[in-house]
DNA sequence: AATCCACACAACCGCCTTGTT
DNA sequence: CAACAAGGCGGTTGTGTGGAT
């Protein structure tokens, strides 16, 4: 048994599994008086019995105070999919995007909720078919539903989560017409109006810093509403309207048109 | 009430990159 | 320039929980 007395420089028999309330004030309480950084030197002098990359990842997903809980909003659903649409699995540079979120969350949630429909749906997550199911039906359905949760009306049974602050922040004209996203200071997200909406209608700008979406083009009034949905995820989207939408792609080939845009 | 199952999320693992000596 | 350590990242696994049967 090693004793406690000198432990910086003994092996120590490291814990793993669930963190305890106590290591987790430990933790705290070690970076509150040390600053972050340097896990390893933290892991040995804090008295924990843990690895440092342990101590960081509880820290970075768990106890940092500036992290968010709760479901993530149709906001940062939105920017989960925008972004992924154009990084892939980059996890942690898309969780740059959204403050108080970890790379591990977003990680998860893809995980959980985006690749789940893709695998009932019988296609791969990374497919340009179910991208573009994704950017035809998914994310007008979040745009739709970020209208209504910031309907000024006061009906809406979900008060808005907050809106990401930093560094971009998604701004939605709920009342205009073209169904646009517009910038209200210059790091925000921009999905704007495209010259040329035939051609943007489902491409991101990808030469713009802030990629801009032509989703002018899509007019949400053409899909079922939240409501009509069945209990499919989130009520957002309907396995039926999906399997109908991949029966239309497959019938009509790779160049046919249809709401699969190439 | 018991069991099964799917889901969400916390945590770990291995690899890669970066910084330091 | 090489070797090493630390940190970061993405993939994967383990576990608790709630709903369905």
């Amino acid at each position: 048994m090693p004793s406690q007395k000198g432990a910086k420089c003994e092996e120590v028999e490291l814990r793993r599994g669930p963190w305890t309330l106590e290591e987790d004030t430990m933790l705290i309480h070690y970076i509150a008086r040390h600053a972050e950084g340097r896990w390893n030197l933290l892991a040995r002098c804090s008295g924990l019995k843990r690895t440092g990359k342990s101590c960081r990842l509880r820290w970075l997903n768990y106890l940092k105070p500036d992290l968010k809980r709760g479901n993530l909003s149709p906001e940062e659903q939105f920017l989960i999919l925008e972004l992924h649409s154009k990084w892939g699995n980059r996890w942690s540079r898309i969780a740059q995007y959204l403050p108080g979120r970890t790379d591990n969350e977003i990680k998860n949630y893809w995980r959980t909720r985006v690749q789940k429909q893709a695998r009932q749906l019988n296609i791969d997550a990374n497919s340009s078919i179910f991208r573009d199911a994704v950017r035809c039906y998914w994310m007008p359905r979040l745009l739709e539903k970020m209208s209504l949760t910031s309907d000024p009306s006061g009906t809406n049974p979900n008060p808005d989560p907050p809106i990401p602050s930093h560094p971009q922040q998604v701004v939605y004209n709920a009342g205009s017409s073209d169904h646009m996203l517009s910038p209200s200071n210059p790091s925000t997200t921009c999905y704007g109006q495209s010259s040329n909406s035939a051609e943007l209608a489902l491409s991101p700008n990808y030469d713009d810093p802030f990629f801009t979406y032509g989703l002018d083009a899509l007019d949400p009034a053409t899909f079922p509403t939240a409501s009509d949905c069945g209990n499919d995820w989130e009520g957002l989207w309907s396995m039926d309207e999906l399997w109908q939408a991949r029966k239309q792609h497959d019938e009509e080939g790779e160049g046919g048109g249809g709401i699969f845009l190439q």
